[in-house]
DNA sequence: ATGAAAGCGCTAACAA
DNA sequence: TTGTTAGCGCTTTCAT
């Protein structure tokens, strides 16, 4: 089936003149060689084309070499897209690989698809993005098991197997944006009660308005978990107020697009009557019309970081204590226009 | 580090009062075992709460128990995420594990990209969904290492390595649904050309007009390579013709979004002024509005039958000759209206 | 139908 | 700093 037989270590060491010991030594990046022998081996590897049987040092050191990686497994979640990307970068460049896991609903499923994975493939690490850093029994899963985790983005960010990125400040330029703008009347629609997400940037929202002394109406807020068609009624009752928001900021890019069709059933032109803020840059907004500003998450880079994060401090135990947390990037297009009073 | 030392197969050996070998032909469901041994080491197995090590069969049997799958890694690729779904049920089933592999451009990138994962973790099989299954270098390279693969969607449909749903008469369907609705005059944007989707949705766009005695006219249809802008220009040029079309299939949802656009621009609404079909049943349509009438693919469904084929047909050389084929479904929205004349 | 022994390619322990 | 030896847990001869 596959090609002809491989060479060993027993190959290498035969060619260099060293014990297998010593190959092994070299390929584990061990310091303790002599250069001279390191020169020979690497020769030796190369001239064989020789490649490291990965099931053989699994079996031996009982790791898998393999980092786990869940998601949410619902139509259009190109955040878990990003992680699992950037996931992969870093696992190229550190020597493991990736293993994905859909989950199609919580609760049972969760709990026993995760159980399956460990018995079949022993994962070294999970990555978990929200929302899935926020489930205790998971956590306390793989704290039984001692299998090391990074959350990504949870809501309770003290702590040091995490990484996120600063949404609030990043909320905070978006909403002073508008402000500058000349905008006093923002509405903030969040349909993300529950996420830190949610919580970011609705503080972000709230540093904003009073470093500008704007008092906050209660009225423009609309608060609520995930459901379906809130979002379509938050933005009609905010849009048919009596003294309607000039700009809204929605915690996401999708639920921006559906401001954008209730304003233009009402007759608003977007941005003249209407300036509309989202946050995530989700592919969707590529094909809404005038072209949406929005607040670009590093998703790709917190993916990135939470596999090396894993990798080198929780499975490697190096003395990593820097954590890179990316930064968010306003996008500026054509979705907010000056207000015209 | 993982939990306490894991029983293997000479404790169930033990506790069962058979050999290892033994042990080994029930795991492997090898058929010439007393059925009371069967009982006994099942039974010892569930007392010990045995897992079969992977790594160590891996070692000996120089299968990897891997099956990669291949993807353009873009925004919104919603396709290679369903394809992945599929591939993970079906895989689970039969006690694989899936790797993933996202390639950012073609040529040097996905060669090189694929030799490291060969080299790495030796896949026992390839899933390519379009376009990757048209590329004849990583074709040429997988036959030479004798690699199995089965290809979805490939232009050339002779052969057995592969799954596709009939598209052809998928848009046959949609088409006659516009035809019903009393339409003659329907346009046709095409942006996958060179992709067998491309070719199959204008030929059952062009056998439906036949059908139906609808003489093509040619000034109706542009087909084009994918490039950015080119189905704004070409929804404006069909929209502003003297004569134009009531109706646009177009192959994509994603273009389906644009015309939208380009219509709104116009002051047509639909479904009134035009009526809009398209293909995918993209995550991105759920933000269209009126809602887009569409074409389901199977995707997920595709993933899972290319996985199964995969496996047992072609790594685990079952005599497997039926090959399921999963059909599309048309999906009637609110896109496309009556002909008003 | 079943078992004993060998060994897959690597790393860990220990010795030198 | 280097080498020798002994397995990791499984499957595969080859006997029986």
């Amino acid at each position: 089936m596959k090609e002809a037989k491989n060479n060993t270590i027993h190959d290498v060491a035969r060619v260099a003149k060293v014990s297998i010991k010593t190959v092994s030594r070299i390929l584990n990046n061990d310091p303790r060689v002599r250069e001279a022998n390191v020169v020979k081996v690497k020769k030796a590897i190369i001239e064989l084309n020789y490649k490291m049987d990965f099931n053989a040092r699994r079996l031996r050191t009982k790791q898998s070499y393999l980092i786990a990686v869940l998601y949410f497994d619902y139509r259009g979640n190109f955040y878990a897209n990003m992680v699992i990307g950037g996931a992969i970068s870093a696992c190229d460049e550190l020597g493991y690989d990736v293993l994905i896991r859909p989950i199609k609903y919580s609760g049972e499923n969760l709990m026993s698809s995760v159980m399956h994975m460990i018995e079949r493939s022993n994962p070294d690490g999970f990555i978990l993005p929200p929302p899935l850093c926020e489930n205790q029994l998971l956590l306390e899963l793989l704290n039984k098991k001692n299998i090391p985790l990074v959350r990504i983005s949870p809501c309770d960010i003290n702590g040091n197997d995490l990484v996120y990125c600063d949404e609030v400040s990043a909320t905070q330029k978006a909403i002073q944006h508008l402000i500058s703008l000349g905008h006093t009347e923002i509405g903030f629609i969040n349909y993300l009660v529950g996420h830190a997400a949610g919580n970011w940037r609705y503080e972000g929202y709230k540093k904003a308005l009073a470093e500008a002394d704007i008092k906050e109406r209660p009225e423009l807020v609309e608060q609520h978990e995930y459901q379906a068609n809130i979002v379509e009624h938050a933005a009609r009752r905010l849009l048919k107020l009596p003294n309607p928001p000039t700009a809204i900021f929605t915690t996401n890019d999708a639920s921006a697009s559906i401001i954008y069709r209730v304003a233009s059933q009402l007759n608003k032109k977007i941005p003249y009557d209407l300036s509309v803020m989202g946050f995530d840059d989700d592919p969707v907004v590529e094909y809404l019309w005038p072209p949406l500003s929005t607040v670009r998450q590093p998703v790709t880079e917190l993916g990135y970081e939470a596999a090396k994060l894993l990798i080198r401090k929780f499975i490697q135990k190096e003395d990593v204590t820097e954590i890179v947390n990316p930064k968010c990037e306003l996008l500026i297009r054509n979705s907010c226009g000056p207000l015209i009073s």
